[in-house]
Formats: C-alpha cells, sequence, structure tokens
DNA sequence: CCAATTATTTGACATAGGTCAAAAGAAATC
DNA sequence: GATTTCTTTTGACCTATGTCAAATAATTGG
C-alpha cells in the first residue's frame, strides 16, 4: 500500500498538507535480510512498508533470537522506543522480504508534528491503535496454551505463515520451533 | 499528583491553556472495590489517579481473573481500546484502593485534542509511553521464567506488592498464586 | 543437476510450573 | 475478642512444553 494512500485513510489530510508530508520522506527498495537497525544503534528513521515483511528481534543470552513483532505491508516499522527516546535500540530490525519501504528522520518527523496538528494526530492514532495489539497479543502470551497462541496469531497475520521461517514464529509466540511443528501437524494434545 | 502537575510536566501548556483542559475535568474520591467500568460496557471516561491504585482485568472461563494491568498515582487509566474506539470492554476496571481521581469523556477530550495542538501532542506522548512499558511486559512475559518474571514487576510496580492480593499480582505475571507465594518465599530452583 | 547449507520434523526424555486439596494466617464482622 | 470469611502458604502429584539429538526435507549456490 502507498503512504499517501494509508495517510489520508486515517486522517483527513487537505491535499496540500498531504503533499508536504509526503515530500518528507525517501522511498527506497530493500533486499531480502537487510538488517536496518542493530542492537545498540539508536533507531534514526521511522520506516513504512509499502511491501514486503520484516521483524523486529532480541538476543536471548545463548544468541537464541527471539521475535518481537511482524510488519507487512501497510505498516509503520521501527524499534519504537529507540526512535522516539533516542536511546539505544534493543532490537534488531530485519526485512525478512524484498521490499519498497519509505523513511523519515526524527528531526523531519518532529518538524511535521510541529507544524500540523493534523500529523501530531496521526501520530497519536498510530500510537493508540499499536498499544491495542500489542495488548492483544500480551492477552494471548500470557495466558493461553500454545495452540491458542497459534490461533491469535492468524488473526494478527493470517498469511505470515507461509512468508517467514518456522523458528521466527515460534519464538514470536514464545514457543520452541518443535512445538510449533507438532502444533501444525495436528498432534492430538497428549493422552497418558 | 495532581493532574495539572503531571500536564505540565509532560507538555509545556501556556497556563491558559492547562487551566481550560483541567477545567474539563470532573475530581472526585472512590472507595476501594469501585467498579468503574465491566465487561461489555463502553469505557465512556478516561481516568487520572491523583492516589490510589487500581487495575484492569478480564474473566478466563472458568470465571478466573486475570489481571492485565496495574494503574498507579500519577498515572492515566482505562480501558484503552473500548475508551478510543468505542466499542464494549474487554476487561472490567477496578479500583483497589481509596483513591482520588480525575475524569473526562471522550466527547471532552475530542474537543481538547481539536482545540490545542498541544494536547494533541500530550496524547500522542502518552499513548506511545504506554506502547513502551506494554511491549517490556511482553518481553518479561514472553521469554522469562516465573522468577525473572516477578524481578521484571518489581522494576515496573516497585511497591505494589504490599498494596494489591497476592492473586491479583500472580495473574497480572502469568502463573498461578500457588508459583507466586514460592517465588516470594525464596524457594530453590527443585532439584532432582 | 548435485553438493552443501539451512530449515523442519520427529523421538526420547526432563522439568518448570500447573492443579487440587488442605492447613495456616489475616482481616472483617458482629 | 470470637466467629466467619478471605487470603496465603504448603504439599503431593501431573502435564504441557522444553531440551537435546538425529533424521528428513527444502533451498541455495556452483
Amino acid at each position: 500500500m502507498k503512504l499517501a494512500n494509508y495517510l489520508e485513510n486515517t486522517v483527513p489530510f487537505p491535499t496540500g498538507e498531504l503533499m508536504d508530508i509526503i515530500s518528507y520522506f525517501e522511498r527506497e527498495a530493500v533486499q531480502k535480510n537487510k538488517m536496518l537497525v542493530r542492537e545498540g544503534q539508536v533507531c534514526t528513521k521511522l520506516y513504512f512498508l509499502e511491501k514486503g515483511v520484516g521483524r523486529s528481534y532480541y538476543l536471548k543470552e545463548a544468541g537464541k533470537e527471539v521475535t518481537q513483532w511482524f510488519f507487512v505491508e501497510g505498516q509503520f516499522m521501527s524499534s519504537i522506543e529507540s526512535f522516539f527516546q533516542q536511546n539505544p535500540s534493543l532490537y534488531y530490525l530485519e526485512i525478512l522480504e524484498d521490499a519498497v519501504l519509505y523513511s523519515i528522520t526524527r528531526e523531519k518527523l518532529d518538524l511535521l508534528f510541529a507544524r500540523y496538528h493534523n500529523m501530531e494526530k496521526l501520530g497519536r492514532l498510530l500510537s493508540t491503535e499499536m498499544l491495542t495489539r500489542v495488548v492483544n497479543k500480551l492477552s494471548a502470551i500470557q495466558f493461553q496454551t500454545a495452540r491458542e497462541r497459534h490461533d491469535y496469531m492468524l488473526t494478527e497475520f493470517p498469511d505470515i505463515a507461509n512468508r517467514v521461517a518456522l523458528g521466527h514464529i515460534a519464538s514470536y509466540l514464545g514457543m520452541t520451533q518443535e512445538t510449533l511443528s507438532r502444533i501444525r501437524r495436528g498432534d492430538p494434545p497428549k493422552k497418558s
């Protein structure tokens, strides 16, 4: 999805504002496996995915990757806390499929927030939306069985299963890839 | 903490704006065990806790309560998705200690968002902050042991342990109260 | 196309944390 | 301050899911 369409569907910007806002973003194609941000770096940009899939993840002891979130076309992507507080990112941001993305720096975004009340509103709405999505995931993770968490994921990211590696999804769901593999096979819940 | 202090510490409102904004809130004292919102009701107000503790929780099958979040003095409290999307709340909002709180309706808040760019900014900043806090909890819940989750909680809500029931905290942390009780006792991780 | 990686599945076994039931301790009510 | 009710602790046992290791299967590169 194009950035302009996305923006105007969220807040009714006058055309002049919309054009000006878009002009502050850069559009680029990036390839699979590109790392946008590494742990410890400050995340300098907010991205919008026109096409492709990405994820954020962190490393546990023993170097195990834990997927924190997936981002698909039509969504903003960033290491949020790092981007907004300008402190070192706890997460890696990785592109998992060839993608087209728009990006904007923190300075330019702040300028737009200050210039356009509408833009500030967009920021508020996006934050609130993301917040409710994270809360949903939390509810799923906090008290559901591995199988129920898998079902939750299908509602949040319906086609992700065919697009990214099993292990990435398993860690996103808080389980091992062996467990996810068995769930997909449809193992009957073990009796005695 | 007073609402006015909180607001001006977050965004530098001109005094006139601040006064006007505050005037849209109502202040009231409420007693322990008061239910602000029940599941299925639309949450009509956003609250700010000057004093006291509250929580949001939902009911699992078998009527078990699962605490979703705690709110302490100096924080806003609401069933966020319900309040912002005006749909039925999935959660109960309950006051756990005698409290003093300010409240504002959605209509009045929208009016303030529209009237003051600064207010819109405040909304954005609060959403973003809450988002990072929820993400932190998610990271803790997703891949940490019961003991580590308990440690996480002490950083997010240092004094909550003395203020609310064990069972409320246990479900907040995604564990049973028996497990939390054993952690507090300092059980050595079981050998053999 | 074949070799070499890389990802997924399977099996055997281990364990953190759950469940259920009862006892002990606090708090509220009369 | 005794009785009732609610909360926390403890113990015995169970199970979902993790760990480790090996076998397939799929993908990638020469």
